[in-house]
DNA sequence: TTACCTTTTCAGCGAGGACTGAACTCGATC
DNA sequence: GATCGAGTTCAGTCCTCGCTGAAAAGGTAA
């Protein structure tokens, strides 16, 4: 059986494929099959596959693969080496782009500062109806300042060492 | 003109109430009318409103303001306060209960850990394939071990003191 | 019990979006 | 130019889900 027919080697990958596929769609409003192609990319071996391959081994059409894939290339977190000659492109996943991913995600949470700064702005900052706004605000506002002190952290100390 | 016709005292308001309700549908996957029951709760005066007052402030339906009121307060941000009598319950943000709402939305995050704990057992953490995945989830594993001594630090240095 | 007000429930509507499949575009080879 | 495979686009389908409005349920007072 060729290669490309190999849909997932045992039932349990393929199982725990959609269970990551569930959960980027709950976490970060990624569509199923963009989910299902990020988690097959990361276990799959080889672990670049063509476009026509992710449409088999995930029984997914073209056009969602196509689509998809591109989602995750804007996102980073895929991307695309051509060859010379008619060969078809071949996507991988890139791991290490993994936290950038996740930063723009909480960059959307800690985005919501400003909107809070525009409405005790409206307020003038004064009175009953500011303190509950100024009392959220001081919350995001304190969090966005504490996201690039934890991702300098992840740069200096949790990015585990280059592997040899 | 009764207090409970007055949707909003200017457009201004309106505009950013609507804001915020976009903002909370994007990044925290909420029905719009529960953001805008948020905004509103957050900012109108007197602080505290009855189902029927939100319905007209928002022009939502009753349907509707039952449903969110009660995600709202099933999340922790919103409460309700009964009265003797025959009166209407009164709802009210809990704008310090904001920080736990943000953590679950991280926790959901961070849950992936689990999920790639348990690919790369399937796996045996062996080979290339395990290589990707192995460093997503350290990625994840030292994230989830951030929040702890990150909230610790709302508590002790950012949550601002009682004020008054 | 009856009346009245508040809140919940739920069937149905409509919008949005994921997904498909086929047509089309693009590039490369011959 | 002709051909062929890969990739994209897009009209159409299906399904989910927010929302409504009306009916039902709950709860209080007379």
């Amino acid at each position: 059986m060729p290669e490309y027919v190999q849909r997932t080697d045992r039932p349990a990958m393929s199982e725990w494929i959609e269970q990551m596929a569930a959960h980027f769609e709950a976490s970060e409003g990624m569509p199923l099959i963009a989910g299902r192609i990020l988690a097959f990319l990361l276990v799959c071996d080889p672990p670049e596959r063509t476009a026509a391959e992710l449409s088999l081994a995930l029984a997914a059409s073209t056009g969602s693969i196509s689509t998809n894939v591109r989602l995750l290339m804007r996102l980073g977190v895929v991307s695309k080496t051509t060859r010379q000659g008619r060969e078809a492109a071949l996507y991988r996943v890139e791991e290490d782009r993994w936290p950038e991913l996740v930063r723009h995600r909480m960059q959307r949470v800690t985005g919501l500062e400003e909107l809070t700064a525009a409405g005790l702005r409206m307020f003038s900052g004064q009175g009953e109806r500011a303190r509950r706004l100024r009392t959220v605000h001081e919350f995001y506002q304190w969090l966005a300042g504490e996201m690039p002190e934890l991702w300098r952290r992840w740069e200096r100390e949790g990015k585990p060492k280059l592997r040899f």
